[in-house]
DNA sequence: ACTCCCAGAAATATCCAACATTTCGGAGGG
DNA sequence: CCCTCCGAAATGTTGGATATTTCTGGGAGT
């Protein structure tokens, strides 16, 4: 009884299955357009049939899967149309976060940018050297916290959750892109360096512009230098 | 059988409770921290005690309610803070959106605009003479819909679903200044007509820059013109 | 052969009742 | 006066049951 809530046991059952429903859709294990039938989920997550209704319906609202009224739910589709719209709020969103941040930012702000730096290049090297599933997992939540890290100092709350949202719609393209091996982990890496500096340097126009081109390379590979052919 | 569901009857039965909860934090009928327990709340809208928590989970995706694990439920609280951070984050959502139709927007776009600011110009006369509740719903729901026709030319679905949301929290704070007296209708009336002229004559900076007025008159009593008491 | 319509099947939305777990507030002891 | 403990209240979860809606596969009519 002293240590048996150990090592998941997040908060609740909804959380749970919130968390292994997200991460199935950002893998890929649940495909776009997908029927997301009640009694089949259950069977596959467990969880009884209120449980996952409150777990579908939250899903529904962060963007990850469409509701229809008496028509149960699916997974988001994620056709061009959508790609181009959830890059488009999210570099907005991250965009406005990171130039208020830049303004109002203190020096913990400052630390806890440097700090997620470090954590992704790290993840960085890692997943470009083995990428299987738990490293790509890992490091897609250094880039999440990277980016979090950003915005974290621009004093409102409302714009910290639309990152997070955002950011778990897009996790689909970036992880589709890096198992395709479209991800050029160079230049990854000096952009990301640029922007570190661009913001300890409070460039905020420098900083903004390769902000944008950083979040573009999640959606779409970069210009074709590693594999030009097509 | 042919004429039943002829009131009311949206769609489903949390849809329902959805907008009466939504129109009555609006109001002020359910005040901010308030704790919502599903009991108490069951016996005044009715339904069961899943229907009502997951109208509880949406309206909290929405940001009118918050959750917390194993604690509840309770109405957002609406500090300064508060204020500031959705009077923000609604502004550039609608400049942003409002920037992009004006770019891209269609003769269709125009003719939506125009015809919203026809009803709301309506809405607020019958309201500056008249303001009792219902005269004050639907005025509200005009400024609503002006708001989302600028915007609706964007051709960015999650921006208006983003501008829906701040805007639904936004009402509490208009509707309290439309209460106390503080909205000044000639200037609001003379800045809309403003705004119109400008998105019709496509000078993205102006209009821009009159939105921003606009909505900040949501949020704040405005330049003190008709009651320097205090 | 094509279309329209309808019955049966599947799935969804809702409700009732109950149990487990957690939080909250106050009584009692140190 | 502070701390601990306990019971009441509220929350989170589950199972089963029912009504309504949507989907699907024929069969009748043209």
């Amino acid at each position: 009884m002293l240590f048996n809530r150990a090592q998941k046991e997040d908060e609740t059952v909804v959380a749970m299955l919130a968390s292994a429903l997200r991460r199935d859709i950002s893998f890929g294990a649940l495909l776009p357009d997908e029927k997301l039938k009640i009694e089949a989920l259950r069977q596959r997550y467990g969880g009884s049939n209120h449980s996952m209704r409150e777990t579908l319906r939250l899903l529904s609202a962060e963007g990850l899967v469409e509701a229809t009224a008496q028509r149960g739910f699916r997974v988001t589709s994620a056709t061009e149309d959508d790609l181009n719209d959830i890059h488009l709020v999210r570099a907005e969103v991250e965009r406005i976060g990171l130039a208020r941040a830049m303004e109002a930012g203190d020096t913990g702000w400052e630390g806890r940018v440097i700090a997620a730096h470090h954590g992704l290049r790290r993840a960085e090297d890692r997943v470009a050297q083995m990428p299987d599933d738990m490293t790509a997992l890992q490091w897609d939540e250094a880039c999440r916290e990277f980016s979090a890290a950003l915005i974290s100092g621009c004093g409102s709350p409302r714009l910290v959750d639309l990152q997070r949202k955002f950011f778990d719609q897009s996790r689909r393209f970036r992880l589709a892109l890096l198992r395709e091996g479209q991800l050029d982990f160079d230049m990854r890496r000096s952009r990301q360096a640029a922007l570190l500096a661009a913001i300890l340097a409070r460039d905020t126009d420098l900083a903004s512009q390769l902000l944008a081109t950083e979040i573009a390379a999640d959606f779409r590979p970069e210009a074709p230098a590693s594999s030009p052919d097509h």
